[in-house]
RNA sequence: GUGGUUGUAGCUCAGUUGGUUAGAGCAUCGGUUUGUGGUACCGAGGGUCGUGGGUUCGAGCCCCAUCAUCCACCCCA
């Protein structure tokens, strides 16, 4: 390859106008569930201070934070001992911005930071993207969007089964007809370490069990065994990797394996809380389950936790959330509990491709191309154009000079499904030459009979 | 950060144990048709074989380095 040809950063990608106008699809009929569950858009910039960013994802994300390099002579403050320090040290003379690295933390920064003017409970959507310098592969990618919905400054668990309710509504508006919501609660996983003899081993637990799905049992065992857990303390776990049933057996399974344990009652009471509340909002077709399993990871997460998966598809979770205390502690503003959803867009999508869910797109196009045959045509041709327009009518004008070939392959390929053709005879009579596309048909109308026409069409 | 894969035309890829001037399909442009698309036929343009070095009479092919890519792991969405 030549090196002026040019290309775009590794994991990025261009969504050409086929996939924005999916894209788009989907990110409408979101914000529309958002907001009538109450919740208003707000957007941050792509940029934040690096120590707003750094030292919130762990010493992995400080690392995969994208630095923006300083403005002018970024090299002013180094000296040359600094070097002698290493990369980290020469990163905070250089750099003192880095982009965004999900919505979270830019979120709990806003939170702070217009603490007097926010009316809490503070309730909040944003889609945006994030960055993150991570080694890209299938279905993972250095520019991504996260599609967040948070409130802040409750406890109250209707925020819990309004998320399901959310999710429900979002499945069935794209069109997904299988899902499962899963739902677990951090409280159960942190009173299991404890019955089983591995408290504060929470973080190791969660993530070993969260790869469950993807890596079976005994896998999920090894992992636990390098993370130092004992035979024992596995052997008592595993009745609840390995428990099946309904919902109602799983609570009547916990209560008896918790007993006694402080953390695992109220934990066991949010469950059902959310539970009965998702009832009593009158979900009844019900893609709730209670998964013992689930973990997400080493999040924050300090309550109940989700997440979905479509079915009929090989895919990872499609959706995922939870809630967390103190989610602004960091910035200096303790005791604020949230709950939040996040929609995996590019996976969404993906999923939507594959089960054919997305609504036919023609009518996006131009609905007829004005093909005229020179000069003279073409400007007898534009107070037409404008009529159409006018009257609510995508439409298009040839721009150039071309063969009839040309022109018609054109509206062929942009899938436009009307032509008109305006040679000098019909701009003498005003008798157009209006051509059907699809059925190859023609015929002479006058301009007020095509606008008729194509608005029946409509 | 670790392991592997692949780099040849705008795109997808062939290219034999190393041997003349590196090919195909699609795309582009022109023509068959100076006013009629999808199909068909004819023709044209387009390549420093990722880059740099080495071996050889001779390298797209072999060796070394380097860059890029995709896939998997770690971690994550």
């Amino acid at each position: 390859m030549s090196s002026s040809k040019p290309s775009i950063p590794k994991g990025t990608r261009d969504f050409g106008p086929d996939v924005m106008i999916r894209r788009n699809f989907i990110f409408e009929q979101i914000k529309t569930i958002f907001q009538k569950f109450g919740f208003l858009p707000l957007e941050t910039p792509a940029m934040e201070q690096l120590s707003v960013l750094m030292g919130k994802y762990g010493e992995e994300g400080d690392r995969l934070i994208f630095k923006i390099l300083n403005s002018g002579d970024f090299a002013k403050k180094i000296n040359l001992s600094d070097f002698e320090q290493g990369y980290k040290k020469i990163t905070t003379s250089i750099s003192e911005k880095g982009l965004r690295y999900d919505l979270t933390v830019p979120f709990a920064r806003f939170v702070v930071m217009n603490r007097n003017d926010l009316v809490f409970p503070f309730k909040r959507y944003q889609i945006q993207p994030v960055w993150r310098g991570d080694n890209p592969q299938r279905g993972r990618y250095r520019e991504f969007y996260q599609c967040d919905a948070d409130v802040v400054g409750t406890d109250s668990l209707i925020c819990e089964a309004e998320i399901v309710l959310m999710i429900n509504e979002v499945m069935s508006k794209l069109g997904i007809q299988q899902f499962t919501i899963k739902i677990n609660n951090r409280k159960l996983l942190t009173a299991i370490t404890e019955k089983i003899g591995m408290p504060g081993c929470e973080t190791d637990l969660c993530v070993a069990i969260d790869k469950l799905d993807k890596i079976g049992v005994e896998k999920v065992v090894d992992e636990l065994k390098t993370k130092e857990f004992t035979e024992l303390a596995i052997a008592a776990l595993m009745p609840v990797l390995e428990f099946k049933g309904s919902n109602k057996e799983k609570f009547d399974f916990l209560k008896d394996f918790l007993i006694g344990s402080e953390t695992g009652l109220k934990g066991l009471e949010e469950m059902t809380a959310v539970f009965e509340y998702t009832e009593a909002f009158g979900l009844t077709k019900n893609n709730l389950e209670f998964d013992l399993t689930l973990a997400r990871g080493l999040s924050y997460y300090t309550g109940a936790i989700f997440e979905v998966k479509a079915g009929g598809v090989q895919i990872g979770s499609i959706s995922g959330g939870g809630r967390y205390d103190n989610l602004t502690g960091v910035f200096g503003m303790p005791g604020l509990s949230g709950v939040g959803i996040s929609f995996g867009i590019d996976r969404i999508y993906d999923v939507m491709e594959e089960l054919n869910l997305f609504p036919a797109t023609s009518n996006l196009s131009s609905k007829i191309l004005i093909c005229p045959f020179d000069e003279e045509t073409k400007k007898y041709a534009l107070p037409l154009l404008y009529q159409l327009r006018q009257k609510g009518i995508n439409s298009e004008i040839y721009p150039d000079v071309a063969k009839m070939k040309k022109q018609l392959d054109y509206a062929d390929r942009k899938k436009i499904p009307y032509v008109l053709i305006i040679g000098s005879e019909e701009m003498a009579t005003g008798n157009l030459t209006l051509k059907d596309m699809l059925k190859g048909e023609q015929q002479r109308l006058d301009i007020n009979s095509i606008i008729a026409k194509l608005e029946q069409t409509a």
